[in-house]
DNA sequence: CGGTAGCTATACCGGTATGTATACTGAGCG
DNA sequence: CGCTCAGTATACATACCGGTATAGCTACCG
């Protein structure tokens, strides 16, 4: 379906490399980090990277994805130890903090490749667009679930303390961004 | 003072480079632009631009210096547009919107910036931390100022709904961002 | 009058970037 | 047996990066 589409499991070497790349995008930023850095730290040669990814662009987009999938992979996680619905919503300020502390505190990586890419009709820039339209349909999903009138405006709200508290803990180097978040995101829900 | 200070007034050659660097590295992100393309859209050899500004991180600092500069006179126009306390504080969320639908919808420069800095040590960063806290400082007097007692912790409420508002808008798509924030914020000040 | 500041013009340096070409090895498999 | 696929190793093409060097021009200013 999608041109990027990567079905096939991927191969040793393959998974390698991703890991290597996600690693080196985020901690450096995706310019700051050469292919053939990225062959070399994962002990492979830059054909197989070409082989297996066919453009550096499209090794940043499964980098992207791969790490997404991760963070939706934690946060479920999270949401699945909570029982009262209001509790879910809180849980995903919680999961933001323990994230950032445990998996690098440099942001956002959709924020941090949207600023590293010009054209707004960029495939980054759609697939940074997308994760966020995805997040603030969970918590229209969670709002609805809580059963609150308007959920969709109060997730409109909610996304918005995310997304700063993201900013906030990282570039504003504020440790308890997201415990404010959360108490604001609180406040919301009485 | 500092070692990036530079009181003299710049001279006109040296002001078109800044204003061309300042445009090219918003909109493209600072690792997008050479210093070659700089001096050729400004007018301008190399040399100039080396004999003003020494190198490309002094320039970069001078572009984010100036650009901060900018929106901070814009934001100063805002509040003392508005009088009642509570007013101004909601202002910020109209300037935050109005700013971005007129300077470039690509988010926060220093957010962009540091997403290209790897080491959190850099200049970059540390002015970065500095506009963070500087905005909060504001948010505390202008809280204050309004007579809300704790308005430290309402400062630090609404610098998260700031800054998720400028992301939300920018990388998330969301045009309605910065009124999302604004209604919150007003809800807190009740 | 002489010096300095601001500027143009051009050429160059070493390093690094993405991506390609060629030739080879070894394992799995119909 | 022979084909395909994953991988190694090395070399190369082409381009751009930040930064420097050299030389000369103009205008102001003590």
């Amino acid at each position: 379906m999608s041109a990027t589409a990567r079905e096939r499991p991927l191969t040793p070497a393959g998974r390698r490399v991703l890991d290597v790349a996600a690693a080196l995008f985020y901690e450096r930023g995706i310019g700051q980090v050469g292919m053939e850095l990225i062959a070399a730290e994962a002990g492979v040669t830059k054909k197989t990277v070409y082989d297996r990814f066919g453009s550096k662009e499209a090794l940043i987009l499964a980098y992207l994805r791969t790490r997404d999938e991760r963070w939706r992979a934690f946060l479920n996680e999270r949401l699945a130890a909570a029982d009262d619905p209001r509790d879910r919503i809180l849980a995903t300020f919680d999961a933001i903090g323990e994230w950032l502390r445990t998996n690098g505190s440099r942001g956002c990586s959709m924020v941090n490749a949207c600023a590293e890419v010009p054209d707004p009709g960029h495939p980054v820039h759609l697939t940074a667009a997308e994760q966020k339209a995805w997040l603030r349909g969970l918590y229209v999903e969670l709002a609805t679930e809580a059963g609150y009138d308007d959920p969709a405006s109060l997730a409109d709200r909610l996304i918005v303390l995310h997304e700063g508290a993201v900013v906030m803990f990282s570039v504003g180097r504020m440790a308890h961004a997201t415990d404010t978040a959360r108490d604001t995101a609180d406040l919301l829900l009485r």
